[in-house]
DNA sequence: ACACGATAGACAACCTGGTTCACCATTTAG
DNA sequence: CTAAATGGTGAACCAGGTTGTCTATCGTGT
């Protein structure tokens, strides 16, 4: 159809609408004493997970290589979101965790998200924004992770 | 509501949509002979135009400093999709103008574009297509440009 | 007419986050 | 018990971003 919108616009949107989500995100995230965190910041702590990791697991699952999954966690560990310690039972691996900071913020995020979903509900409504989600659903890869966010630009 | 999808998953459903057609749409240039064009450069040239810009101009568009698009100018200019040439009614500015391969990418890139779009729509229908653009017009900014993408992460 | 402020571009130093290559220490397998 | 595989680290490099400084040119006000 020669009136259909250009196909560039969909990209465009659909990154505005991340960036937008993901700005209010951090904002908030200031706003509630995590005024360090960069976005790529959620992502790492999101794949280091409450159980752990190492810095190779983490590099795997970022896509990334074992050295730059390294200097990220040396980033968080510096300011306070995650700490390492050696594992008894293999000497070599380093066990990365979440702080207590490190949790709180991922419970903040959590909950801000949920709160910026609702601002677009009461936007959309209920109904237009499940199906927004529901029509993503369709046209992204089903397995939400593994998403090797950084880097990726560039 | 409880059963309502949890916030999170919006904003990895737009990205990962959004890195989708990112990807597919650089599958394909590299299938059409523009193998060495990255994500950025795609911003960096529809910035640029087919009117030609300067390099502090096209800081200001894109949010960065000049320095910063100087640079990206240069990467761009290495790789034959723009040429620069000093403005004979300004001899301090330099135009940097889209050589014919780059206007040959931009143009391959919106009918890709188009295509990817098409292919959402044979998933979709048109109709939950235009509504689902519809809708994140709803909950992003109404000027599509000046999105800072560059250095934006991290 | 000209001096001075504003502007365009370039260069340098530095930061972050990515890469590869090389290496050491430890664990595991043959 | 040696050899390969694995986890972590360091170095050198790259892309792109920043700020600060500098030069050349333009434009304006006296």
């Amino acid at each position: 159809m020669s009136n259909d919108p250009p196909g560039f616009e969909l990209p465009l949107r659909l990154f505005l609408g991340f960036r937008t989500l993901i700005d209010a995100l951090h904002a908030e995230l200031a706003r509630q004493g995590h005024p360090d965190m960069r976005p790529m910041h959620g992502f790492v702590m999101q794949a280091v997970g409450v159980d752990g990791t190492t810095a190779v697991e983490l590099g795997r699952t970022l896509g990334v290589s074992k050295q730059a999954a390294g200097k990220t966690i040396e980033t968080l560990e510096r300011l306070g979101y995650v700490e390492r310690a050696r594992d008894p039972r293999d000497t070599r691996r380093k066990i990365v965790r979440l702080t207590p900071h490190g949790l709180d913020a991922l419970a903040r995020s959590a909950r801000i998200f949920d709160e910026l979903r609702a601002g677009w509900a009461a936007t959309l409504g209920e109904e237009r924004l499940r199906a927004l989600e529901a029509d993503l659903r369709l046209v992204t890869p089903h397995e939400v992770f593994r998403l090797d966010v950084p880097g990726w630009f560039g």
